[in-house]
DNA sequence: ATGGTGGCACCGCCA
């Protein structure tokens, strides 16, 4: 079989319903991730994954933050949150789901490069880093998606050396994610696009005619280990989805693996 | 040029 995983920052699922459940009845993915939820449980809308066919579980809070997995199958071994403190539930939602585990975050964006919350943010992917490898191997099938906050390479920003400087391309950040791909993980998406530029899954509302002059940032991920990864056959981008009417800031990145 | 837009909180915070 092909299955198809799929991940969105949403910034907000409630103001997304329309455009989630038409991309979903549209793509028919076995899995979509969702970050930036925005909504406590009891308010979250999972009538409407319901109506197009998805289960889905999740965990948020207020305003802030918040994950969540839909797939076409009932997850099993659905947990919340890190394995050491501050678990941060509303970043980190791992299930498995035919047969695969799926680790989906919203990685901590940092604010600034001198603030605390960018000291918070480089902590946090070392923190994941030994939740990997504390819960899984490299040589078991693992899928690890979401918003990562970090543009791992050059080719991933549109403009390199202006932004050095930025929480989401700072040199300490990028080597907190190559230490992660370091423990076992594979790109999946560059594996099939490489040395293709401007490819980015996140251009900033604040930027005028960023998406019009591509002025983004590949900062969504969906990375395997090598096992799975060696199976995956596309993986691409849907920049269309950025394009719809009241869309998020991010689009939609697709990967297919044949399993 | 320390803005801009968008979301959700509530009268600012986060991205």
């Amino acid at each position: 079989m092909i299955f198809k995983i799929a991940t969105y920052n949403a910034n907000s699922i409630r103001s997304r319903i329309p455009l989630v459940q038409d991309w979903l009845s549209r793509n028919r993915p076995d899995v979509l991730c969702i970050q930036e939820t925005k909504v406590q449980d009891p308010d979250f809308p999972r009538e409407a994954f319901a109506e197009v066919g998805y289960n889905v579980v999740f965990r948020g809070q207020k305003a802030y933050a918040g994950v969540a997995i839909a797939s076409r199958e009932e997850p099993e071994e659905v947990s919340f949150g890190l394995d050491s403190e501050p678990h941060d539930e509303a970043r980190l939602i791992r299930a498995t789901v035919h047969g695969i585990p799926i680790v989906n975050t919203y990685v901590p964006q940092g604010r600034s490069v001198n603030s605390e919350m960018f000291a918070y943010k480089l902590e946090w992917l070392a923190r994941l880093r030994d939740y990997f490898a504390r819960n899984f191997s490299p040589a078991q099938p693992l899928i690890w998606c979401g918003d990562l906050n970090v543009a791992p390479e050059e080719i991933d920003v549109h403009n390199p050396k202006r932004l050095v400087n930025h929480v989401d391309f700072h040199p300490d950040a990028r080597a907190a994610l190559a230490r992660i791909r370091e423990w076992g993980f594979i790109d999946v998406f560059r594996r099939h696009h490489p040395d293709d530029p401007g490819q980015y899954t996140f251009w900033d509302y604040r930027v005028r005619g960023a998406l019009e002059r591509n002025l983004g940032w590949r900062v969504d991920h969906i990375w395997a280990t090598k096992p799975l990864a060696e199976r995956s056959t596309a993986a691409w981008i849907d920049r269309e989805a950025r394009k719809a009417e009241r869309p998020s800031d991010h689009t939609f990145l697709v990967a297919e693996f044949e399993l």
